[in-house]
DNA sequence: GTACAATTGTTGTATATACAAATGTAAAAG
DNA sequence: CTTTTACATTTGTATATACAACAATTGTAC
């Protein structure tokens, strides 16, 4: 609630202003502003069930992977963040026990990251309420706008 | 430049899954994505200044005020982020002498908030360089599909 | 086969984000 | 005028982000 509210506040603080500056500008702010929107509102969902938004990005890039382990190379590459984090961040999934981590046999540099049975019942629970929240959170665009959207961003981010 | 390929390659193997996923989903990680990208470009300027993204806002917020002194609530509400970082945000500034804090003489809850000259001066030392960033991020989008990109962004983010 | 380079992952430090609790001051209630 | 309530800021703790340095293992060159 104290989230929201404050957030709206800030909102319409900054439409006033944003309004004066240059296209490029405004979109730089509107994607920080509807990037923190969508942060918040998923943390509100994860955080009862005790996972961040990147603790539950890396079990969903895990149960992809269907019972093959991934090392810690693969799980950065399909991340937007850092790999100094990924590692600290396995860390908390496997004492929470959702991870399994192994030494890989064939080269002992790399490891084998596995999601555990616990963590497929965890994500299984979560999916549905993240799905209603990114559709409620997207809601007030049409599927059109939506897709144009996506494609305006596609754009934006391939290239530049 | 190693970030920037880095986040490239993420990119392409995150465009591959996107497609088949819905749009909501689609636009949320879109905008995960692009406010990434956003944030390195931006942070790669500042960094040789020594500031932080956010450091740079609260600077350009508390210019905006010429010469009127800010309290923290104030900064706060024009920011997007949270009350408990913006004290420690400012000290940082502070220690800098970018910026000064003072006790507000009507009410001792308050402080006051104002840039200093070393901090307008590093501000338009930086300005242009944030333009210039600010431009070429969104060069691959014309000046209509920026308007219309706002548009859905504020659209989005204004009721949801 | 030893020296050097590349790969893979971990650790350290600074900053930012998110929330809760604590501190100090002002205002309101009684 | 004292107690309670609200306000403004600070502090504490956990997680995430960004970068650099380090350690261990593997690969390559001579």
């Amino acid at each position: 609630m104290y989230i929201q509210q404050l957030y709206m506040k800030d909102l319409n603080i900054r439409l006033k202003t944003v309004s004066e500056l240059s296209v490029s500008k405004q979109a730089v702010i509107n994607v920080f502003l509807t990037h923190t929107m969508f942060k918040t509102k998923l943390l509100d969902v994860l955080k009862p069930h005790d996972l961040s938004i990147e603790q539950f990005n890396v079990l969903r890039i895990l149960r992809g992977q269907k019972g093959k382990p991934l090392n810690l190379q693969d799980v950065q590459d399909r991340m937007v963040s850092k790999m100094s984090n990924t590692t600290r961040l396995i860390d908390k999934l496997i004492l929470k026990e959702f991870v399994n981590r192994d030494e890989c046999p064939e080269n002992r540099r790399k490891i084998e990251l596995l999601i555990s049975s616990e963590g497929l019942k965890k994500l299984e629970e979560i999916d549905t309420l993240v799905d209603q929240t990114e559709t409620q959170m997207t809601s007030n665009l049409t599927k059109t706008e939506l897709k144009q959207l996506n494609f305006l961003l596609t754009k934006l981010a391939t290239t530049a």
